[in-house]
RNA sequence: GGGCGCAUAACUCAGUUGGUUCAGAGUGGCUGCCUUACAAGCAGCAAGUCGGAGGUUCGAGUCCUUCUGUGCCCA
C-alpha cells in the first residue's frame, strides 16, 4: 500500500478515538488488578475547551495511559461543575436573550426548570471537545455536582457538619458582589492595587472647636459613621479621646475613642469609624460596643438609612463623586490627595467588593484544618513540585471559617427552614434536616406547637457555595456516601490529582478536609499542579487580551499528537508555560518523522538469503546497540514517570526516537539503493519500531497507535493502546559507549567533508593512527563496517604512516587522517594543533593539580578518584599525539 | 508589611543525592546540501565568568550567608 509522503492526523484521530471506545478501553469496573484512579478537575459546565484544560487533561491522560499499558486498572472520571454563579449569569442572559424573560418574573422552580434546559442544550460541550484532545475517560462515569445523587451528598454532608457543630449560621463581615448580589468568599475576591483619592475632611468638635481632620477614602460613607478613632499613642490627638465631633452635612455628633488598631502614620492618624461597610471598622466597633448603621443596599445604592437625602438612591461610585461638590460647599473638604491602594473585586462579575454585615452560612475551619495541614506536611499527600507545601501550609495556618452560602438559585438548596412568624433574618429558631417534613417535625418538637404546617415554615433561599459541592468529588463520582463500602473503597483513594495551583484553596485543600472529614482518609495519593499558560510575552491567556489560542483550530492546524507535544514539551510541573505555536509543530513535526520512518522500513524488500559479512555484521551491531541504548531511555523513563517528571520523560523519547533511531539507526541498517534488507535486521527493526510505539504511547496516543497497525498486521484488539508497557532492564553500557565513539568519528569526518566541500557521497580513505586504543575500537565486530557506512568511505587503515595531503582530527584518544587532493596549509594547521596542544595541557593541569591533592584523593569516592585517573592518561595521550603531529609538520 | 519562588547561550528552559570531557536541549543564528523516508528534512559549526560578592568542601551551576534584579501569594 502506498503510504502518503506525510501524516494527516484528522481522520486518523478520529478513528481511533472511536475504535478505543467501540472496544471499551476506557471503561473501568473493580476487579483483582491494581486499581489506577484519578478524577477529572470538573470544569464549568457553561466551559469551553481551553489552553489549560489541553495542559492539564493531556498530562491526566499521559498518566492513566502510562497505567493502563502498565497493566493496571486505570480509571479516570470525567465529568462537570454546576459553577453556580458563572451558570447563573448565563442562564439569566440566555433567559432575557431568547425567552424574552426576567429572573424575577420566574418563581424560584421555573428557574430551576430553564437552567437544567439550558444545561442540557449547551452545557458539557467540553467533555466532547476533550475526547478530540484523546483524553481516555469513562465516558460512563461522567458525573455533574448537580446530579440527584450528587446533590444529596451534598445535603447530607450539610446536616451532618450541622450535626457535629461545625457548621453555624451567624451575622459576619462578607464580602458583599453588589452586581451578582450574593455574598462571596475570600478567596474569590481579587485585589489589586488601583489609584484612588484620599479625602481629608474636618470635624468640627461639638465645643465649637476645629475638632479633628480624618482621612478616608469612602466619603459617602460618613454618615454610617458611629466614632472617630485615634492611636491612644498619639500625642496629637491626646486631649481629643473621649469628647464629641459632628459630622459635616449633618451634623451628628460621635465620639472620639482610642484604639491601637489607628496607623498613626496614615492619614492625619485620625481615622473614621464606620463599622457597617469596613470589616477593621467592624472590630473596632465590636470592641467599643458601637452601634452599627448601614447605609448601601443589596445593590451597591446608597439606602435610605442615610439621613443625607441627595445620595439617597444614588451608586455608591455615583454618590462619591457627587460627595465632593457638598463637602466642599459646606466647608469641611480639607483636601483631596491622590494614592494607590488595594481594591478587592469580584472573581466573576469586577465589581468592587463592598464589606457587608450578613447573615449567613459558615464552616467552621478549625477542626477540619487540622488533619489536612499534617496530611501534606507528612507527605501523605505529596505534592509536585514540593514547593508548593509552603503556599499551602501558609494558607492552612490562617485560615478563617468558610461562607458557604450563596444568593442565588443554581446550586444546591441550604437546607434549613425558619418559621414564617419569625419574618426575614429575625429567625431564632432554624431547622436543618433532609426535608420540610421533617423540618416541621423538629419545628412541632421545638415550639411544642402541633398545629404547625408546612406553610408556617420557609425554607432559607440560598444556595451553597459551588466548591462546597465539588469538594466532595473524589468521594461522591464514586458514591461513597451511599454506598461507603462499595467501589469507592477500590478506587479511592485515587492516585493523583492534576490541577493548576490557583486553586489551591479553592478546591485542592478542601478536598482534603473532606476526605479526612467524611472518610477518614486522604482523597489522592499526590497532587500535581501544573502551571499557568501564558503567551509569549508572558501575560495571561484571557479573553478580554484576546491572545488566547483558539484550542479546537490548534487540535486542527496541528493534530491532537502535535498540541500534546507542544503543551508538554515545555511544562515542567508547576512552572508556567510560555506558550507558542511553534512547540506544536515540533510536535507535528515528530509525528511526520516517525511517519516517515514508517515509509521508509515499509519500503524495504526483504531477502531471506544471507547478505554479505560485511553487513550482517554492521546491522548486528547496530541491532544490538539499538536495543541497550532503549533500556538505557527506558530506565530514565520509569524514573521521569516515579517523579512526575513528564517533559524530562518525553524529551528523553524525542531524543531517542529522532537521534538515535531515525538518524543513527536507520541511517546504519539501511540498504543501499534498490538493495533489500535481511530479514533478521527487518523484522527486529520492526519489533524495536513497535516498542517505541508503546513507549510514546502515552504522550502521543493518536499517530502510535496508527503506526503500530501499519507497521504489521495485528489481530482484532491486538492494539498499542492495551499492550504491555517495555520493562526496562540493565544495559550493556560498554557497547553504547563503542558506538559513541564510533558516532563521534563519523561526525569528525563529516566535519572534514564540510570544512574542505567534499560532497557527502564522494567516498573517503581514512588511515587511523595505529594504537593500543585504536585496535581495541576496531575489534568490536561491525565497528569497521558501521564507520565504512555512515561516513561513507572507499578504505579505512590503521597504519603508524602518517599520509601525505592528509587533515587530521582526533576523536578520544586515537588520531584520524582524512586522504585529500589538497595541499595543506601548513601554518594553519600548525596554529590549530599548537591551541588545541594548549587546551590539552590546561586540561592536564588542573587534573594533577586534583590528583596531587593528597586530600581529594583520600577523601574522594573511588570511582571518582578512578575516573580522574583514567582523564589524565586519555589527556596525555592526546598529548602525545598532538607533539608528534606537529614536529612532523 | 509577612511569606514563597526565580536569575544558566540571542530566546524559552533542563541540569535529580555536591563528583564523568558537565556547562546541556529546543528554538533562533551561521555554513553546506532538493542525498534514493522525511526541506514539516539532512550534515556540520559557533555561542554562556551558571546575576554580584563572600563562605563551607578535596571538589560548588548544585549547599550556606549577603547584595542586586525579578515574579507570585497573603495582608
Amino acid at each position: 500500500m502506498e503510504l502518503s509522503a506525510r501524516y494527516t492526523p484528522s481522520e486518523i484521530e478520529e478513528r481511533w478515538y472511536a475504535h478505543w471506545e467501540n472496544r471499551g478501553y476506557f471503561r473501568s469496573v473493580p476487579d483483582e488488578r491494581e486499581p489506577f484512579s484519578i478524577v477529572i478537575p470538573p470544569p464549568n459546565v457553561t466551559g469551553m475547551l481551553h489552553m489549560g484544560h489541553m495542559l492539564n487533561n493531556t498530562i491526566q491522560d499521559i498518566l492513566i495511559r502510562k497505567a493502563r499499558l502498565d497493566g493496571k486498572n486505570a480509571c479516570w472520571v470525567p465529568g462537570t461543575d454546576h459553577a453556580s454563579i458563572a451558570t447563573e449569569a448565563k442562564v439569566v442572559h440566555w433567559l432575557r436573550e431568547e425567552k424574552k424573560l426576567r429572573k424575577a418574573d420566574l418563581t424560584r422552580e421555573q428557574f430551576m426548570q430553564y437552567a437544567y434546559q439550558w444545561k442540557d442544550k449547551y452545557g458539557g460541550i467540553i467533555l466532547h471537545q476533550l475526547r478530540k484532545l484523546g483524553a481516555s475517560c469513562d465516558w460512563d462515569r461522567t458525573a455533574f455536582t448537580m446530579d440527584k445523587s450528587y446533590y444529596s451528598d451534598v445535603i447530607r454532608v450539610f446536616i451532618d457538619l450541622y450535626k457535629k457543630d461545625k457548621l453555624y449560621r451567624g451575622l459576619r463581615m462578607v464580602n458583599w458582589d453588589p452586581e451578582a448580589k450574593t455574598v462571596l468568599s475570600n478567596e474569590e475576591v481579587i485585589y489589586h492595587e488601583e489609584n484612588a483619592q484620599l479625602y481629608h475632611l474636618q470635624y468640627k468638635g461639638v465645643d465649637g472647636s476645629a475638632g479633628v481632620t480624618i482621612a478616608t477614602q469612602r466619603p459617602e460613607t460618613i454618615f454610617a459613621d458611629v466614632a472617630i478613632a485615634v492611636n491612644p499613642k498619639d500625642p496629637r490627638y491626646k486631649n481629643l479621646v473621649g469628647k464629641q465631633v459632628l459630622i459635616p452635612l449633618i451634623d451628628r455628633a460621635i465620639p472620639v475613642i482610642a484604639d491601637d488598631y489607628v496607623d498613626i502614620e496614615f492619614g492625619t492618624g485620625a481615622l473614621k469609624i464606620t463599622p457597617a461597610h469596613d470589616p477593621n471598622d467592624y472590630e473596632v466597633g465590636q470592641r467599643h460596643n458601637l452601634e452599627v448603621i448601614d447605609t448601601i443596599a443589596n445593590d451597591g445604592k446608597i439606602s435610605e438609612k442615610c439621613t443625607f437625602l441627595p445620595i439617597v438612591g444614588l451608586d455608591r461610585f455615583e454618590a462619591r463623586k457627587q460627595m465632593k461638590g457638598f463637602l466642599e460647599e459646606s466647608g469641611s473638604l480639607v483636601k483631596i490627595e491622590d494614592y494607590k491602594t488595594n481594591i478587592g473585586r469580584s472573581e466573576r462579575t469586577n465589581s468592587v467588593v463592598e464589606p457587608k454585615l450578613s447573615l449567613q452560612w459558615f464552616v467552621k475551619m478549625t477542626d477540619l484544618g487540622a488533619p489536612a495541614l499534617k496530611a501534606v506536611i507528612e507527605e501523605e499527600v505529596k505534592f509536585y513540585p514540593p514547593n508548593f507545601q509552603n503556599l499551602y501550609r501558609n494558607w492552612m495556618e490562617n485560615l478563617r471559617d468558610w461562607c458557604i452560602s450563596r444568593q442565588l438559585w443554581w446550586g444546591q438548596q441550604i437546607p434549613a427552614w425558619y418559621l414564617k412568624s419569625e419574618g426575614l433574618s429575625q429567625e431564632t429558631h432554624v431547622f436543618v434536616a433532609e426535608s420540610a417534613e421533617e423540618a416541621l417535625l423538629k419545628a412541632q418538637e421545638a415550639t411544642g406547637n402541633k398545629q404547625l404546617t408546612l406553610k408556617d415554615l420557609r425554607q432559607d433561599e440560598d444556595v451553597l457555595d459551588t466548591w462546597a459541592s465539588s469538594w466532595l468529588w473524589p468521594i461522591s463520582v464514586f458514591d461513597g456516601f451511599n454506598k461507603p463500602d462499595g467501589e469507592v473503597s477500590y478506587y479511592y483513594p485515587t492516585n493523583v490529582l492534576v490541577t493548576g495551583w490557583d486553586i489551591i484553596f479553592f478546591w485542592v485543600a478542601r478536598m482534603i478536609m473532606a476526605g479526612y472529614e467524611f472518610r477518614g482518609e486522604k482523597p489522592f495519593k499526590a497532587v500535581y499542579f501544573t502551571g499557568m499558560v501564558r503567551d509569549k510575552q508572558r501575560r495571561k491567556m484571557s479573553k478580554s487580551l484576546g491572545n488566547s489560542p483558539d484550542a479546537l483550530q490548534l487540535l486542527e492546524d496541528f493534530g491532537a499528537d502535535g498540541v500534546r507535544y507542544g503543551l508538554m514539551s515545555s511544562a515542567a510541573a508547576g512552572g508556567d508555560i510560555l506558550f507558542d505555536d511553534k512547540l506544536c509543530e515540533n510536535g507535528r513535526n515528530l509525528c511526520n518523522k516517525l511517519w516517515n520512518a514508517l515509509r521508509l522500513v515499509k519500503g524495504w524488500q526483504v531477502t531471506e538469503v544471507a547478505e554479505n559479512e560485511e553487513i550482517i555484521k554492521k546491522n548486528a551491531l547496530a541491532v544490538r546497540w539499538l536495543n541497550e541504548k532503549f533500556q538505557q531511555v527506558l530506565l530514565q523513563l520509569e524514573s521521569d514517570f516515579e517523579q512526575f517528571r513528564l517533559s524530562e520523560a518525553l524529551l528523553g523519547l524525542y531524543t531517542f526516537i529522532w537521534d538515535d533511531f531515525c538518524a543513527w539507526y536507520l541511517e546504519m541498517v539501511k540498504p543501499g539503493y534498490e538493495q533489500p534488507i535481511d530479514r533478521e535486521t527487518y523484522e527486529a527493526t520492526l519489533d524495536m519500531y513497535s516498542k517505541i510505539m508503546v513507549a510514546l504511547h502515552p504522550f502521543m496516543p493518536f499517530v502510535t497507535e496508527e503506526i503500530w497497525h501499519q507497521l504489521r498486521a495485528r489481530t482484532e484488539g491486538d492494539d498499542v493502546c492495551v499492550q504491555r508497557y517495555p520493562k526496562a532492564v540493565a544495559y550493556n553500557n560498554a557497547l553504547i559507549t563503542k558506538v559513541e565513539s564510533a558516532k563521534s568519528i563519523i561526525t569528525g569526518i563529516r566535519d572534514v567533508r564540510n570544512q574542505n566541500q567534499v560532497k557527502p557521497r564522494d567516498p573517503l580513505a581514512i588511515t587511523v593512527q595505529d594504537s593500543e586504543s585504536a585496535r581495541a575500537l576496531f575489534a568490536q565486530v561491525g565497528f569497521r563496517e558501521m564507520l565504512m557506512k555512515m561516513a561513507v568511505l572507499e578504505s579505512l587503515e590503521l597504519s603508524s604512516e602518517e599520509p601525505a595531503n592528509a587533515k587530521s582530527f582526533i576523536s578520544g584518544t586515537d588520531k584520524f587522517y582524512v586522504a585529500l587532493n589538497l595541499t595543506i596549509d601548513v601554518a594553519a594547521e600548525r596554529k590549530k594543533l599548537a591551541d588545541e596542544l594548549e587546551y590539552q595541557r590546561g586540561f592536564i593541569r588542573s587534573i594533577e593539580g586534583k590528583l596531587s591533592n593528597e586530600r581529594f584523593v583520600s577523601s574522594a569516592p573511588a570511582p571518582v578518584v578512578e575516573n580522574e585517573r583514567k582523564k589524565l592518561a586519555d589527556g596525555l595521550a592526546r598529548v602525545q599525539i598532538l607533539e608528534e603531529s606537529l614536529s612532523k609538520l
